[in-house]
DNA sequence: ACCATCTCCGTATGCCGTAAAGTGATCCTG
DNA sequence: CAGGATCACTTTACGGCATACGGAGATGGT
């Protein structure tokens, strides 16, 4: 199940998405006092590499409190110091995890090449860090470098001079299309490291019992029947596959967006 | 977080899946004997209702079997005797969500009209059933509903006569779009719901927080502010704003699709 | 030296999925 | 019709989760 972000003090994790990695001053004007008591012996980017590590190794199931904790040698309520919830965590890690983002992209090969650039480094992204496909879109964290992605993208769109009535839905598109790809092949991968078969095996088995239970399969779905035998055994590989169906869809959408005229209905 | 699915004993999945609504014999040559023992009190077909009505009132994060026990009057495990695990129950749940889909789209108003005409369909039935989308889609569960809702798709396509090469990256795009699109919607409306502020509430005060955390946003990030600044103050509807991104896309999408030539780079 | 204030931790509460073992109804066999 | 096998269902329990709460001890300002 998908976790929904931003639900905690909107105010508290907006500062800390934004001071976090800003060269800003210590604490704005808070409080005048130096504050006692002990010294912190954590700090947020700790936390959030711990945290980040974990999600990536073991995936977000395995993220708890508690795990990261344990990681950085103390409990899970000593976290609670420095990020006022798990959900809050989760939103930062998910800002963190988009840092180092090219602020634009090179147009010395046309705007198609410089799309299909940000669009392959997302997909990077999402392979790398499967669990940000988990965090939900709606509502976006609205930290400075998932802020980034889209303005690259935009810059590139910018360029591009494409017509303001497309510019959204070309956004969105372009999004929707990384996201579910990178996420169809992220599960696939995820499921076959998970249960041991690959995905090959995977779906001989479920043909053979299929066939055993539906006999009429090919009769009753004949053009799903006649586009699983196209398919070269070869690629199996569900990342590649994932990969081709992303730059196919890509290619039909930059057809479409760059299409002079952009045909009606 | 996604539920993954599929992990369970396949054949008994597969059996359940394919089975249930079929007007097959009781039970095929399992065994000649009639049974001792008390009778079941409930079938399968109880327990996906009470269970898709708690998913879609409730989310999936209220689904417990718990829940579900309580609905119809008994214990979580009471439901053991029925489904293997919570997990092959959301397998079920998210194949009988689709039952009663069109067998086949009339093409006589162009293949545009009916890829349109499937898409609406699926992002109704999304806002209808929004944890529909927080169910895996690599691996799919393979049942006689989900099928059809892509065989129906092929239909589409097949009468459009496509180039082969396109027939695969098209549907997986598609597929995206909708997806994608309905998971921004119904997660926005989830999220204002769940929190009782409006979205053009949360954006406001979002707005706020940051012009006073990073002043010098709209220098950082030129073309996200005047993306979000081109935006009528009217529309501010999640679902409405999540339906226009998909007709949009998929304008540009079947532009490039049953665009002629197909423009190269 | 005092004490307000802060970090950190131990404990507890109420969820979850489901394993294990018990309870009683139902049917087939003598 | 008695006895036992077999099944549906219940009770209880376990380990794991996020996090509320309150205590312990360190720190710095006065």
């Amino acid at each position: 199940m998908t976790l929904y972000g931003g639900q905690g003090d909107p105010a508290r994790t907006m500062a800390l998405l934004w001071r976090a990695h800003s060269p800003a001053g210590p604490d704005a004007p808070r409080a005048s006092r130096a504050a006692p008591g002990p010294k912190q012996g954590l700090t947020v980017d700790a936390i959030l590499d711990a945290a980040i590590a974990i999600a990536d190794a073991d995936g977000m199931d395995r993220l708890s409190m508690r795990a990261v904790g344990e990681r950085l040698g103390t409990s899970a309520m000593a976290l609670y110091t420095y990020v006022p919830s798990k959900r809050e965590l989760v939103d930062l890690m998910y800002d963190h995890a988009h840092a180092d983002w090219p602020q634009r992209y090179p147009l010395d090969s046309g705007p198609r090449a410089a799309v299909q650039a940000w669009a392959d480094d997302l997909w990077g992204r999402y392979l790398r860090h499967p669990w940000l496909l988990q965090v939900s879109y709606a509502r976006p964290v609205l930290g400075p470098h998932e802020q980034t992605v889209l303005e690259s993208l935009l810059g590139v769109l910018h360029a591009a001079e494409l017509p303001p009535d497309r510019l959204r839905p070309a956004v969105s598109a372009l999004l929707h299309l990384v996201r579910g790809a990178a996420q169809t092949a992220t599960e696939a991968r995820a499921a076959a490291a998970a249960t041991g078969t690959s995905d090959q095996q995977w779906w001989t088995e479920r043909s053979a019992l299929l066939s055993g239970l539906a006999p009429d399969f090919a009769q009753r779905f004949p053009r799903s029947t006649a586009l699983a035998g196209s398919s070269s055994t070869a690629d199996y590989d569900p990342v590649r596959q994932g990969k081709d169906a992303l730059d196919g869809g890509l290619r039909l959408l930059l057809d479409g967006l760059f299409a002079d005229g952009g045909a009606a209905a």
